[in-house]
This record gives structure tokens, sequence and C-alpha cells, in this order.
DNA sequence: TTGTAAGCGTTATCAG
DNA sequence: CTGATAACGCTTACAA
């Protein structure tokens, strides 16, 4: 493995100026392309292990999401390698599988690698951010914000993805509007249903006991439907928080022999496209891939030295407005 | 960020005995004791970058696969974390998206970056490995074998797998064969084609008319699946050779508003979770997780330092039997 | 067993 | 503009 001693003597000229040379350093024309030269000929790259020492960080950032089978996460890696990725940096993913002590050590690995920076759906939302606050290391939450740390974080709009899906439920003729959604205790979850009761409410409804929290995937979505349908008096549409759930939600009634026809349902989240979703679901697109991108360029701003009181960046929910509407 | 100067001088021992505790080499009890004391008290990590440097590779693994989105390939990163992890080491995965030049960039910088080893499914046959080879960093195949390179490799028994899902449904009864696969010039397309042909050989049939090479994802799945529907004499049963081609011709026997009973499937590949087979489709499932682990396994031995001759791994196709059967 | 010191490959400082 | 030189944090001969 060569070295920039060996382009430099190869050259002609010292270390220094090969290190110039490679990072843009203004260096006499004729030296800058003997070093060129020499360094095709020796097909040198540099070192990035000692860079990153040098320099105190490298050049990747490390994207670490809970499941790598989930589409919605890896919609957001895509927003975060585009981005990234134009600005030179690249980007690893680590999948801690929901799996708290998993996402501790990537999280102490992306620290003592000296990466650049990390963005983070934790999988625990008391996660423990301290050291790399203490070491102000750039981190961006995204999709999921830790709670208690002032830290930089792009959300989408929960509430009014619960609401927009309700709304297009009602406007169907629907009435009787159920909720499938996660953990009361995510606030992700709780916003969605507090979007949909909000709905519901404006309508004069009062479905409290329409309302279900479940475990945020595939079987958590499809227990809660099989429990909706077998109600004594089930509700006529359902209002599904997620993605995965959707999935669920959608094989329980298809187990029961019921299209969303017979009970509506709209999902606040793209369905993975292996999925073809019955006609006449409604789905509330997210801007999962902006989101990433959001989250990256704020990580970049804060490698780049930006010391910014922290930001929460809220996406709308309505495709084709990148931008909440200003007055 | 505490150096081992730092824990050195609050345990009142020299910097060589602070890294000697760090790597398990034998230091008197006592003063072991009071640099893990004076470790914990700075919180201490040793910097991987440095280490890295001096030790001329990292702890961290790439795994370099082509879409991030298809569960076969995530099934293949638990492999290789299960086993990279117990061992010590890192995986961090680099989504190339089946682009050559991001294949190439993440490989590069596998190398700079000094990662202890690679896995490669590679978005191309003829990917140009010489750098690696040269620089005797240690890399294993998976899934896809680049043409040309002396490399351990890990693939699935691509002809068994054609074989064992044709006779599949033969023995249920069908006759008129057919068989959806990826393009003929990469091997595994084509291996399972060959072990569909020696079945349907063996049968006394010539399906060849019936044989359709696709785009490997849905859409080639689909596509192919659509235009043998439409055929003037169309097959009773297709064969399909992977995962996502598998739910293309699924979709497109529903858009038939067909079902695996009129038209009969067998896929070679487990189909992604959320998609829910319809009753009566046939499954041989891959040891995807196996391929990872043994993959892992191959280059753990090669960063251990094994110089024997590059090994192939061919999985059997039947779950429950992890080894080929010996004489 | 323990400490001293050299060196891994870069980049940045400082003279020239 | 250019070149010597000193770090960056860690491991490992080599000496004690």
């Amino acid at each position: 493995m060569p070295t920039i001693y060996d382009v430099a003597a190869l050259a002609g000229v010292s270390p220094a100026t090969v290190s110039r040379v490679l990072n843009g350093i203004p260096v006499s024309l004729d030296r800058a392309q003997r070093v060129r030269d020499a360094a095709e000929a020796l097909s040198f790259t540099p070192n990035r292990a000692a860079r990153t020492m040098r320099n105190r960080h490298s050049e990747i950032i490390a994207l670490v999401i809970p499941d790598i089978e989930n589409p919605f996460f890896t919609a957001i890696a895509r927003g975060v390698e585009d981005v990234a990725q134009s600005a030179g940096f690249s980007v690893v993913l680590c999948n801690t599988d929901d799996d708290t002590a998993k996402e501790a050590r990537y999280l102490s690995i992306a620290v003592s690698e000296n990466m650049a920076g990390v963005i983070l759906a934790s999988a625990d939302p008391s996660v423990d951010l301290s050291r790399l606050q203490r070491l102000d290391r750039p981190i961006v939450a995204v999709d999921r914000v830790p709670l208690g740390w002032l830290i930089d974080s792009v959300v989408l709009d929960s509430a009014a993805g619960g609401r927009d899906a309700t709304e297009a439920l009602y406007a169907q003729g629907f009435r009787r509007i159920a909720c499938i959604t996660g953990s009361p205790s995510v606030p992700n979850s709780a916003e969605r249903a507090d979007g949909w009761r909000e709905v519901v409410h404006r309508h004069g409804d009062d479905n409290e006991t329409y309302l279900r929290h479940s475990n945020s995937r595939v079987e958590g979505g499809r227990a809660a439907m099989h429990e909706l349908l077998s109600l004594a008096s089930p509700p006529d549409a359902v209002f599904v928080a997620n993605n995965l759930m959707g999935v669920g939600a959608l094989q329980a009634l298809a187990d029961a022999e019921l299209t969303p026809k017979d009970v509506g349902v709209a999902v606040f989240g793209d369905l993975p496209s292996s999925v073809r979703p019955p006609t006449d679901v409604i789905v509330i697109p997210q801007q999962t891939r902006r989101l990433g991108e959001s989250a990256a360029r704020l990580l970049l701003e804060r490698i780049d030295g930006d010391t910014e009181p922290a930001r929460t960046i809220v996406l709308p929910s309505v495709p084709r407005e990148p931008h909440a509407k200003s007055v």
C-alpha cells in the first residue's frame, strides 16, 4: 500500500506537496501534474484511517436504524445517501433490530471510529446520548425523537397524518371509524391517534372504544384488526397508523373475506412495494425520502461547524408541498 | 476525548500498561485494576482510528449488497452480523442500488478505511477486484460470484432449487411447466433454468418455448407471467427463480383473476414477509441466513490469516440439512 | 512485569 | 509556493 511518501519520491516533491494536491490546496501547475501522475502510476489511495486520526473525524456518516427490512427506513436511507454522497460523505447502515444493546454498540463505534456524525432512528426513546453530546459529536434524530435531549430532529407531521386519513374516510361516507396505532408511550403513535380523535370529535362522534394500541409491526396490525372485526358492533372503517400495521390490517381483512369496500381502510404511510393494496385502500403518503434528506442536510451543517440551537423539522404529510404554507 | 495517556496518568502507570490491559495482555493485578478504574472514571474508549492505523486493519466488516430492500439480502445481513458480532467484529451495510459506480466507491472505501474485510454480492459479474487482491484484503463473494477471480464464495445450489421446484409441480400433477428466470448471463439465473430444464426433460417434455428471461425483480416476474398467460397455449404451471420475481408472477396471476390452483406456482426463495402467498403456492426455501453465516465464517478465517486456496461453498437447497450428505 | 520510544500515514504549522 | 517537522492516539520492540 503506497503512501504519500512514495508518491512524493516518485514525483520528486515533498510529502506536504502531495497532501496539498490531494486536498485541492493551490500548488504550481507542473508539480501538481507530476503528483497526479505519480499517484496514478502507483494507484495510490490516501489512507483514510490516518486521515481520520489527523482530522479528528472521518468522511463517513452512520445511519442507525431499527429495522433494515422496513421500507420506511430504507427509504430514509436513500434520502440520506443522496444528500450525503453529493457532499462527499459515505453512509454506512447500522441495523439495530430494535435491540437497545446493539444500538448502543453502534453508537459507541460511531464515536470511537470518529465518524463524521450519526443519524439515528432510535429503538429506545430514553436512549443515552450523553456521550455523544459531551463529545460534541453531530447527531440528528430522524422519525423518532429521543426524550430529554436537545438535538436536531426531523419528523413527520403525525397528527396531520392521522387527521388526513380520518377525514378521507369520512369523505367516503364512513362513520364508525376505528384507529389502530402503536404504543401510547411512543410519541408518533400517540400523535397519530390524536389526529384521528380530533377529526372524530369534530364530526360529533366518540369512537374511543375503537382505539387499539398494538405492536407497531405486521402482527400488531393484524391482531388489532381481528379484534375490531370481532366486536359486537364493529367499526365500518379503520385508520392505521403506519405501513407495516397497514399490511397486517389488510391481511386480517382478507382473513375475514372482507375488502376495503366493506370496511374502509386508510393507512398513514406507503405500503411495501411488494404488497399490492386492494383497490379502495386510502394511502396517505409520507415524505419518507425527504425525511432522510433533511436529516442529512441538518447533519452536514453541524459537521460544518454550525452551532445554532437544536432545530426540529416537521415535514408536512402532503406531498408536493415540501414547505408548510406560510401566511 | 480522553486518551490512554490520560488514563495512564490517572492510574499512575505508563501508557503501554494501559494498552496492555485494554488488549488482555497480562499485567499485575493491582495495576490492572487501577487502569480499569481510571478508564471507567474518564469513560475512556479507545480511539479506533488510531488503533486501525497502527494495526493495519479495523474491526469492521463491510457487507456490500445491491438492494437493501430485498429481504433476500437483508437475511444474508442477519447471518453475517450474527457470526461477525460474536467474533467481536461489527458489520456495516453498504447499499449499492445495483449501481456499479457506487459499488466501486464502497469497495474503495473499505480498502482505504482498512476495514478487516469485505463480503460482496456484486452488482457486476465482471467487477474489478484486482486492487483488493493485490493488497491481499480478505474478500468473500456471497450469492453472486464475480467472474475470473479466485476468491472464496458462498452460493446456493441453484440447479437443485430449479429441480426441486419443478419436481414439486410435476408431483402436483402439472405437466406444461414454464420457467421464469433472470438474465441468462447471470449464473444463478441460468442454473435455475438448467435445473428446471433437466426435470422437464426427464419427464419427456420439452417446454423451451415456456422459458422466459426477464429482469430479476418484481416487474420482471410480472411481465413474464403476463406473457406466458397470454400465449395461445399457455403453461399450466410455472417455476419462478427468485423471491421478487415470484411476487411479480403472483401479481400477474391475480391480475388475470387466477390462483395457484388454476396455474401452479413454485418459487425458489421465500417471499417477502409482507406478502401473504395465496394458498397452494409452492415455496422452495433458501438457506439465506446461513449464506451470510458461512460467508462471515470464511471471511473471519481469512482475517485470521488463513492462506488456503480459495474455496466455494454451495449450500444445499433443502433446509434441516445444513451439510451435503456424504457417502 | 513495566516503561520508554519509535512509528503507523496524514495534515497543519511554520520557516524559507 | 514549498519543504521540514510536529502532532493525532495507539501498539510493540526493546530495555530495564
